[in-house]
DNA sequence: CGGGACTGGGTTTTT
DNA sequence: CCCAGTCCCG
């Protein structure tokens, strides 16, 4: 054989390795920066180059459709009839595998996908007394089981140990399949039971997709992992693609322990671990590797480079977060390759005092993954519409749009309407006709408005070749234009331009009943369309940590290094909290390719109160000899710094807790030894108390 | 029934 | 601070 063919060239040997293994299970531990999405794409392209695979039957897994839509060019690039590949994330692959077999479980292939909101807002017309944070902590919960592929009747004692609580999950579970929708967790969990229950079903499957890979694997959930095992058949080529050091999303459900164990449920496992890093300077990986190695039940990687060691990162403390985005800026400014640098925070809300800092001093930015385009109230009132014509059992939807814009339709009309909702068949636009016989007035009159505008408009699907004519034709009719345009002059808000750019990415799909099924998918699932045009490439990046996963910026700045903030929590954090947090540290330091900053303040803002704060634990994992520090960390102000010890008159012997900064004044929340806590403020009873000398701060 | 004012509770990360 | 939910008046 004279050479490989031209991409196989530039492989490392462990590339080139992982890229033309044969058919046994392949577990590719990939560092950062390692060349990961290089080795998928490339053994996309080795496939059906070099084995003779149909793309059609490969099929590639990731998490995100950002990563999907990344790959899914770099397949482009390479392969010339790549089209047939399928790339999809999990949850997109299972409603095109639930929507093609729909009838195997009952369910019309037309589904919605109902996301948190929904979920919550129908567990809050099942279980209307529960108060709010219940419901939410009920939505998460099912969500939890479903993680796992846990049903109503199984021990969920381990998620909520409320034995009511398998009764509610029930509840909730009759009605979302009387509704005839779908959330999250069915995406995953009910093609499992499909291709359980249905081996012709199986069979099929294991013949069409002979290849399976899947990326970012440290990230699976329980129910993922059940499905991988249904989807690989005795001769199916499955690799999959991950990192154990950057698993940052277990309080989604995701199971590190999946990718520890792999070559267990697979045996016969083939691991190769890519270790030279191609993005960051020498330092940049060894402060990584430093932080990283606190973590225990590691499977261990050691990341190298030939790059040089670089400089040196440097670590700001500021007063508080308006001179901390500053000191970023300045930074920013004094180098200015502002689509090179990122802003890193913990939370969004982080992002506001940035958002202004670069406004007034004249630095272009763009902000990801906030506030999503599609949980816009206009836009979300719109899709609620859109749902309720594809099905008018939709309760979530009819409920968000039967009133809206007013059409004098209270509490007591709907309770007629639902009165009629199971004579109906669940129903509810017959409901509300079989409804209209016993009203009048009012609600007479604007209920019948509202049957006619749904009876119109779903006469009217299908007239149009694009969706786009339809959209802008229900958001005119359904009166939600009007409704929007008057809230638009009101708060100066830009709704109106909302609901029309709705309708240009409408017009990416037909104007039929599976366009509009198709587009209500993308919009529940794929909340990071239509997020920015990029005129300006040239712009600071502020982005979540999340986000970044697969990101890379020349410089980096991890912002708010603070306790309770990041690592995030509270006293109650337990070792697996703070290790995932590590694992975040971990997956934001090596997003750097040449620079990186830390910063942390000492007084910051936070819900509407000015706060004392302690540098991050993290800091003190860093290696000292490769960060500048810039300013004092003088820790809180005053006496009294979390961790210290004190004797109050009335309350014996505690130790300060939080020491927050209020209206001019020093508040301690302090945890006596007796186990009661109290919140003091030093300055009016100062008689009381005595320092007794700081305490070990160690967690 | 609709909308404005008020209060009280909660604040993570996202397919 | 920011929201969602409630109360109350027109």
């Amino acid at each position: 054989m004279s050479g490989s063919p031209s991409y196989l060239k530039g492989l490392n040997e462990q590339q080139l390795e992982a890229v033309t293994h044969g058919q046994e299970p392949l577990l590719i531990l990939a560092g950062a920066g390692s060349g990961k999405t290089r080795v998928i794409t490339t053994r996309i392209a080795w496939l059906i180059n070099d084995m003779g695979f149909e793309p059609s039957s490969i099929l590639a897994v990731t998490f995100t459709n950002k990563a999907a839509a990344e790959m899914s060019d770099r397949v482009q690039g390479m392969v010339s009839d790549a089209q047939g590949v399928m790339i999809k994330t999990f949850h997109s692959f299972g409603a095109w595998l639930l929507r093609r077999n729909a009838s195997l479980l009952d369910m019309k292939s037309h589904f919605t996908i109902y996301d948190d909101d929904d979920v919550l807002s129908l567990l809050k017309t099942l279980f209307d007394e529960a108060p709010r944070n219940e419901l939410r902590r009920y939505s998460r919960d099912i969500s939890r089981a479903k993680d796992d592929c846990l049903q109503p009747d199984d021990d969920l004692s381990h998620i909520n140990p409320d034995p009511s609580f398998n009764e509610i999950y029930r509840i909730y579970e009759t009605r979302l399949r009387d509704i005839g929708n779908a959330d999250f967790g069915d995406l995953i969990s009910l093609p499992v039971k499909m291709l359980r229950e249905s081996g012709e079903l199986k069979k099929r499957i294991h013949q069409k997709f002979r290849v399976i890979l899947v990326d970012e694997y440290q990230d699976s959930n329980g129910a993922q992992f059940q499905l991988l095992k249904e989807l690989s058949g005795p001769d199916t080529w499955l690799a999959v693609v991950g990192d154990d050091d950057q698993s940052i999303y277990r309080f989604r459900g995701a199971e590190v322990k999946n990718i520890l164990t792999f070559h267990e449920s697979f045996p016969g496992t083939k691991v190769i671990k890519l270790e030279e890093n191609y993005r960051s300077t020498g330092n940049i990986l060894s402060i990584a590797s430093s932080v990283v190695s606190n973590n225990s039940g590691r499977l261990g990687k050691t990341l190298w480079t030939r790059k040089g060691s670089g400089v040196k990162a440097k670590l700001f403390y500021s007063e508080n977060q308006i001179t901390e985005a500053q000191d970023c800026a300045e930074n920013i400014m004094a180098n200015s390759q502002y689509g090179e640098t990122a802003v890193l925070y913990r939370t969004n809300a982080q992002s506001r005092e940035f958002e202004s800092t670069f406004r007034k001093m004249g630095i272009p930015y763009r902000l990801v993954g906030t506030l999503s385009f599609y949980s816009r109230e206009e836009i979300k009132d719109t899709v609620a519409f859109l749902s309720f014509l594809s099905n008018s059992r939709d309760e979530v939807a009819f409920r968000r749009i039967i009133n809206k814009p007013a059409r004098g339709l209270g509490k007591v009309s709907l309770e007629k309407v639902f009165r009629y909702m199971l004579d109906a068949g669940g129903d509810l636009l017959e409901a509300s006709k079989a409804a209209l016989g016993g009203m009048k007035g009012k609600g007479a009159k604007g209920l019948t408005d509202f049957c006619r505008i749904c009876d119109q408009l779903s006469e009217a699907l299908g007239e149009s070749a694009t969706l786009a004519p339809y959209v802008d034709r229900v958001i005119r009719e359904s009166g939600l234009l009007e409704y929007h345009r008057a809230q638009d002059e009101v708060d100066h808000s830009q709704k109106v331009r909302n609901l029309e750019e709705l309708v240009t990415a409408a017009d990416q799909y037909d104007g039929t009943m599976e366009g509009l099924s198709e587009f209500l998918e993308l919009i529940e699932l794929d909340q990071t369309m239509l997020e920015e045009e990029d005129n300006d490439p040239d712009r600071v990046t502020l982005i979540t940590m999340h986000n970044t996963k697969g990101l890379e910026f020349d410089r980096v700045f991890i912002t708010g290094m603070e306790e309770g903030l990041f690592p995030r929590g509270d006293e109650y954090a337990d070792d697996d909290d703070i290790e995932e947090e590590r694992r975040l540290f971990y997956v934001s330091i090596t997003r750097a390719r040449k620079e990186l900053f830390f910063t942390s303040t000492r007084r910051r803002m936070l819900y509407g109160r000015t706060e004392d704060r302690y540098p991050s634990r993290f800091i003190d994992e860093l290696p000292s000899e490769l960060v500048d520090t810039i300013g004092e960390d003088s820790g809180p102000s005053g006496d009294f710094k979390p961790g210290t010890r004190l004797y109050h008159e009335d309350y014996g012997v505690g130790v300060v807790n939080k020491n927050l900064f209020n209206n001019g004044h020093t508040v301690l929340h302090v945890i006596f030894e007796s186990g009661r806590t109290a919140v003091l403020m030093p300055e009016f009873c100062a008689h009381k108390l005595e320092k007794l000398g700081r305490a070990e701060w160690d967690s």
